[in-house]
DNA sequence: CTTAACTAATTGATGACTCAATCATTGATG
DNA sequence: CATCAATGATTGAGTCATCAATTAGTTAAG
């Protein structure tokens, strides 16, 4: 792929390593915290209690792994889990304390991380970028929705 | 943090869905050939023969992910391994001609999903684009560099 | 010559993700 | 009311990645 020469066979590589790169750079700055459990984190403290289910969705990763990282999350007493009296099936998830203290912390420590990477990016073209970026994301959902 | 306003955060996430989106269609795109995969084939379609420690670092993913990977390759019958006669540690790895055939139709089809995936986007949005995501990963370098 | 440092490849342990199967609960239909 | 489909959460199996430790071969210094 890096051999490739057109534009468009280098965005995707690029794509590819810039996510590799950022997940490990997220991962070394924030105290071992990987992006898809601050992502839960996040979520959570902007829109409260939420069912496991909509969580699942909004973080866009399996049941599976949503389960699996709430269970260790809990351990470590950052969230709670409180089975709903209506419906015995669905699981409430809400911040702790704990858990609520802590994503403050990291919410800035991203920030932080956040400024370091575009300082040299003016606000136009960060803009820019991410139209550009939203446009081949529209496309690959299409293909994908196509491919079904 | 699909939840955060400010385009530097939207460019991270989008940057991360459109990579997880993009290795999902690949795969089911490519009959299950992973974009890792494609890149270790591709690379020796390039540029011959390659010990394994030059493959690795072209392929930017562990040892022990390229070892395992060759293993697969190996037994799929899509590359041949060799050791080196003046100097044993290392091993030669090239396509055989099984491996050629195939990785010159997946090229094919590669080309061709990447030809959708840009229908929309002007040659130079595409090298705004990638001019755009080298600066990021240029300034994501050198965050990981001053880190360690 | 032998010991020590270096390099290439491999192996084992661990963690994250996916898919498929399962369990428990709910709600609707005959 | 009994059954059966739908839904939420969990579990197990498989893949792919990493790190750390190990094996095997090479090179250089005493």
């Amino acid at each position: 792929m890096r051999e490739s020469c057109s534009p468009s066979d280098q965005i995707l590589y690029n794509v590819i390593t810039v996510q590799k790169e950022l997940s490990q750079l997220f991962d070394t700055e924030m105290d071992g915290l990987s992006l898809t459990r601050y992502d839960i984190l996040s979520n959570l403290n902007h829109v409260g209690p939420l069912r496991q289910r909509e969580l699942q969705q909004r973080v866009d990763v399996d049941h599976a792994a949503i389960t699996r990282h709430l269970k260790q999350l809990e351990t470590q007493g950052l969230i709670a889990r409180e089975r709903c009296l209506q419906d015995n099936r669905v699981i409430y998830v809400d911040l702790t304390e704990l858990g609520r203290d802590k994503i403050a912390h990291w919410t800035e420590q991203k920030k932080c991380l956040s400024d370091r990477l575009f300082v040299n990016m003016k606000v136009e073209e960060q803009q820019h970028l991410l139209d550009l970026l939203n446009t081949l994301q529209h496309n690959i959902q299409h293909e994908r929705k196509t491919l079904i």
